[in-house]
DNA sequence: AGTCTCCGAATTGTATGCAATTCCTCTCAA
DNA sequence: TTGAGAGGAATTGCATACAATTCGGAGACT
């Protein structure tokens, strides 16, 4: 279910190479599937006890964390994951917004028609998918389902940029998944941009899906206003 | 003359923290800078000598360097110096394009009239700078100038992307600081720039520095086709 | 001559010990 | 009771030794 960091994460099920590298994926996976949770403190020593590993492989991993900003490092102290500020937050769902509304007008240009298929069709298994009630499996299609779009956009370096911002805000967008109202307004939404890279009408394409992210990041200021 | 990778960057001058993180601004520098060119081999041992420390902070700099894209690992083989290929950088001059325009399109409607009168300024310094025919010095000040409208979008991390894009970027834009007649061309797209965002306009904002940015991408593009 | 294989040197990955810094607690004074 | 300060415990930063893997070349074979 989680959203995959890199294109690496891809390579799965063989043996990992070094235990820094398998770290990495293990932490990140962790923050961003919200078992770590945003100011948790990375404490080296267990860590290492936890993976049977000594400190050395749990410190590569914390440093490669740092500069995808999944994580905060200062000196002398524990790496801690990163917790922005309300605003910070803000300013990260508005980027996505048009990091996203980038994509989806690209797409609708450059998307050949093969890949116009797949993206009609993870959005009817989308569809289907409001019917179970289960919104996890929604979310781990909905990631593919924006992946498609990026793929998309034949811009190998924006769909990264895209999908890590994606991956940052993830951690603060756990209140989604129960809201099982959201599904059918969110496919709803998801069709206005499905059509309209359908159209190859890209302005109408950046459009809707900016209008999409913003929901989502409405959604988001909804619910931490409810605490 | 360098690109500041981060905010940190700014507070220079007092004694470094660690000498990892002394090390991965050195490394950030050279690279940006030119001094490791794309593809340079990163000798762990061969660093740890020049600087004087073992090679575990080395080995600390080098993986937080990895996630910011500027060097490529591969287990048990030498850390490299990203080298992206062609198609890769077009699409990383595109982003750069779009998310430079993305910033001068929010400084337009967001600045202070503080932040608008030292955009001003800076643009003004420019003009001074053509004459001299110090490229050098032009491209520094280039840089504050660009960094002004980053800050003037009031979304810290899409300035941060774009500030993060520009220096991966860097390394492939040598050529421009030969060229003096670039500077007096550079300097009337500011201009068409500044005027869209001390008006106010962000529409026009934007398309002039996309424009802008598509003319640098195109500087690139022409260079490495004379070769 | 060309190619394949194997072995040793060189390089990276990990573990561990010590140094440097932080932080936590206890004491003492206002 | 509260605040400041000192000292020790705990944690991070760094150096070094060793393990694992890769790379290059010598030699054999076709």
């Amino acid at each position: 279910m989680s959203i995959m960091l890199t294109h690496e994460v891809a390579e799965t099920d063989w043996p990992r190479r070094t235990r820094a590298e398998e770290l990495r994926m293990r932490l990140a996976d962790d923050i961003v599937r919200g078992q770590l949770a945003p100011g948790a403190a990375l404490d080296e020593i267990e860590l290492a006890k936890r993976f049977s590993v000594s400190r050395t492989p749990v410190r590569e991993a914390i440093r490669m964390l740092t500069s995808s900003g999944l994580v905060e490092v200062r000196a002398h102290r524990a790496a801690v994951v990163a917790r922005p500020t309300h605003e910070h937050l803000i300013g990260m769902f508005e980027a996505m917004a048009e990091l996203e509304a980038l994509c989806a007008g690209y797409a609708a240009k450059r998307m050949s028609s093969a890949e116009r298929h797949a993206l009609a069709g993870v959005h009817e298994r989308l569809r289907l998918l409001i019917q179970d009630g289960d919104p996890l499996r929604y979310h781990e299609i909905n990631e593919a389902f924006h992946a498609v779009i990026y793929a998309g956009a034949h811009n190998a370096y924006l769909a990264e940029l895209t999908l890590s911002t994606r991956a940052r805000v993830q951690p603060f967008r756990r209140a989604q998944f129960r809201n099982l109202g959201r599904l059918t307004k969110s496919h709803a939404e998801h069709d206005r941009v499905v059509q309209a890279i359908l159209r190859g009408d890209g302005l109408l394409a950046t459009q809707n899906m900016y209008a999409h992210i913003i929901k989502v990041r409405d959604e988001y200021e909804h619910y931490t206003e409810t605490i």
